[in-house]
DNA sequence: GACATCGTTCTACACCTGTAGTAGCATAAA
DNA sequence: TTTATGCTACTACAGGTGTAGAACGATGTC
């Protein structure tokens, strides 16, 4: 199985892939964000090293590769998520959540928003 | 400021550091969890590359350091819940919960905690 | 056909982390 | 006083990441 955890530089890149679908070296380093000004290769670096690590795949198309993501960002978002919670939360999601109700890293609306949800999900989560 | 993007193995060494208030590198590798089972100078290494970047101070006692956190275990979560939502909820802690909640983390139990924090909560975060 | 381009792979390098051995100094023990 | 111990600092090394230049092959252009 793939990698799931990534860094900065990484999400950037995949999440042209997500965006996009498949996309070439210099398709992605062109809609990478505009505070990325990065050199081609430097792209094509880590998009190998990512196919490496099979976070991604390529195919050859005419003399150029097509790079498609293997995980899905729901997959990287649940991996990455989880780690935190592991590390900084003793596993447990709630205290996560608990955190982010009480020390006001949720405004207002956020908490409004945070209760709706609950409310739909009333049944018990799947 | 110091950094509060720690790695795993960081965390366990200033974990050690918060439980105790200060520690020296033989008491911090002494109550590191078991699975880590360190040379004393790896955990004098770290302790020291922690100490460069002021996530602990030291102080001389006798021949040895005492070292002491800078940060608090509250810091730390804070930073690094935030770089998590920066980077994949695009800076949306109620995008967090969502995924926390819609993605079946949180199992019924925690539901039910998470809806008391937010009823307790009611009058709107600090 | 010669030359400029484009795209890829290789190589390189700095910096961070995990991990630990070795050396050196100070102190306690014999 | 010689020796063993304890503790620190230095050095080292592998593996990952960010970043990119150089080399090389294919292709399009005059």
């Amino acid at each position: 199985m793939p990698r799931t955890q990534l860094t900065d530089l990484q999400l950037d890149i995949v999440r042209v892939l997500w965006s996009e679908g498949e996309a070439t070296v210099a398709e992605v380093r062109d809609q990478l964000p505009a505070s990325r000004d990065l050199a081609t290769t430097t792209v094509a670096t880590v998009l190998s090293r990512l196919e490496k690590q099979n976070v991604v795949t390529r195919r050859l198309d005419g003399r150029q590769y097509v790079y498609r993501p293997t995980v899905t960002e729901h997959q990287v978002r649940r991996s990455m998520v989880a780690d935190l919670v592991g590390s900084l939360f003793e596993g447990d999601p709630a205290a996560l959540v608990s955190h982010l109700v009480s020390d006001a890293e949720l405004e207002d609306g956020d908490l409004e928003r945070v209760r709706a949800l609950l409310q739909t999900d009333e049944g018990g989560a799947a």
